[in-house]
DNA sequence: GTGAAAGCGCTAACAA
DNA sequence: TTGTTAGCGCTTTCAC
């Protein structure tokens, strides 16, 4: 009795206590220690408790390898963002993972991944680490990799861009309608030499966000002057350069509208440092909802994409996919909003 | 011939290619595919070739609870902050990610945790399923969790908080000089009306930087008002009713100090709603130095803390102790730094 | 209700 | 240089 103390002890400090062990000291096989921590009912009631007061006791954690070997699973869910480093905000980051991590049953682990440098480090994906994948992509790029997610039957829900080209489940927001509501927020207000700063050429929502602002300028015959038009990369710092170039441009504009609240920030920056006011002498309206569009001076206006409904229904389907094996294709668009603050003039006389 | 590729395309289908399906395919043993698969020097170069060329048809990928198993390896390193909901900043949240992700070796995968729901879930980390973990540590109670994974004997580095009361790998910076320093600035330019806005009182910085303002305070024979005193929890809008309550303080006060950059960024906006201008009407000092608070309107003096410095470092001692077995301990204190901008005035007469 | 035995896919020690 | 074999820790079928 005594020198089996002290072996488990030996044990637990070289290497983990396993089932055997467990069941060494209850006198039973090991097959019952599995059934007891699995929570059988192939068992008797006092054996099952009698076992797991010993696991308890030893702190016995199983070994996760040698289950996910036998049953085929991992217990890994990968989050493939288009890139962690550029082009992702802050905000948008943090908003998704904390929401995916709430929403996530608890026995997945969530694994962070950019794939631009996930596929540049692995030559391929492996099914068998991963339960399911959700991809936040920005890219229309990302579709090779998403492809070949789809083909190692792994399960996917791409979020936050629309796919048009193949099935697959697939959650996002209507920006076009977004943006063209406000647009012609902008216009109704009587502005019609608008500035727009755009994001990074490679995103999808750059496309969506300008074919959407150019309806709406065609459908009420605003001009468009290509030297309203801005290239940014939706970081701050280009917002602020394009403002910088905005106030040196020949004709005066009356409104701004970036792609996302980042640049809208980083262009109020540039007007505040000459001496523009906001909105009496430029109005501004921004893209996403961010948290700190409502704390900037004046607090910006701002077309919002529920970014939390995006990724707490992606979450819900795939685990619905990986739990219930259920295949039905899931597409969902979610509405975008104008939050109405005070970067934008209520009527420019 | 036939029949066998019609049988791989099966398995492709059904279940992944193992090793057992290349050897049969190249005619060897499995043993000699795991050799080719791991690059080993105990085989021909030929064979090598053949079966790494198979192995690339078939789309092979190992299985890696398998590897794992024998090899006694998750390849799993849990990045746990004290929780990635409350607290902590989305700025702060994604400069670790992005740090660490871009730091790590890429066989490693990165596991996003939050102590806080973690423990709440989970009775216990499994060493088995963490080669290595990383606490982003904010609060003193997260002491129970690292002490639980020191006992496991899983490599452990804690960042961000020092660690007084027990030996480990523990990367932090000096917070306490920091704020010291930006109290001393602020006394340097006259200011004697200081308002502070504190953090969370659960976390840790908030006590070394209370004690490093009292500390200057004291020195200089600044009386400290407790109505001066106001409670945050670093989040933006605590800042903004911070800065409410500041203006309706019976006494003026001619500068701010904000626990961190978010709760500074809530108390401009506050001050700028009841007409108060910065620096003039009254001066402003940050904490962070993150990306936003150079695009503040004006922009914000603060305390820059080295996030990324103490990610990076802290990676690369991790994997120093995984891969090398180095056990001597580590404990490395970064400076932080004033960085000088537009939010305090330069001299109050 | 329980135990014996097989096997998940892989690595590595030992033989040849 | 290669094949044979054992075994990592676990679940699960099949006997009893």
């Amino acid at each position: 009795m005594v020198l089996l103390d002290t072996n488990i002890d030996r044990k637990e400090i070289i290497m983990s206590i396993t089932i055997k062990d467990i069941a060494k000291i209850a006198g039973v096989s090991h097959s019952t220690v599995s059934r007891a921590l699995n929570d059988s009912n192939l068992i008797n009631e006092e054996t099952k408790k009698r076992i797991l007061d010993i696991a308890n006791q030893l702190n016995y954690s199983p070994n996760t390898s040698a289950r996910n070997l036998v049953l085929s699973k991992s217990y890994n869910i990968g989050v493939f963002f288009s890139s962690i480093h550029y082009g992702t905000s802050p905000y948008f980051f943090h908003n998704v993972i904390r929401t995916i991590n709430e929403k996530m049953n608890d026995k997945y682990n969530i694994i962070v991944n950019g794939i631009d440098i996930y596929t540049q480090k692995h030559q391929s994906i492996n099914p068998k680490n991963f339960d399911g994948i959700i991809v936040v992509s920005q890219r229309k790029q990302d579709d090779i990799f998403i492809k070949e997610v789809l083909e190692k039957k792994i399960p996917i829900v791409v979020l936050n861009r629309e796919i048009k080209e193949f099935q697959i489940n697939n959650i996002f927001s209507n920006e076009a309608e977004g943006v063209y509501k406000g647009i012609n927020y902008l216009i109704e207000r009587g502005h019609e030499n608008i500035a727009v700063i755009e994001g990074r050429e490679d995103f999808e929502s750059t496309k969506v966000r300008r074919s959407a602002y150019l309806k709406a300028f065609r459908e009420k015959n605003i001009k468009i002057n290509q030297e309203y038009i801005l290239k940014g990369d939706y970081g701050i710092e280009s917002g602020y350069k394009a403002g910088k170039k905005i106030i040196s441009l020949s004709k005066k504009i009356s409104a701004l509208f970036a792609f996302n609240d980042d640049m809208a920030i980083g262009a109020m920056k540039a007007f505040s440092e000459e001496g523009l006011k906001i909105p009496e002498d430029i109005s501004i309206l921004g893209f996403d909802g961010s948290i700190s569009s409502k704390y900037t001076n004046p607090s910006l206006t701002t077309i919002k994409r529920p970014i939390q409904d995006i990724c707490s229904y992606g979450v819900e389907i795939l685990i619905d996919i990986i739990e219930n094996k259920n295949n039905k294709l899931n597409k969902k668009c979610f509405e975008t909003c104008i939050i109405e603050r005070n970067s934008v003039l209520e009527s420019i006389k």
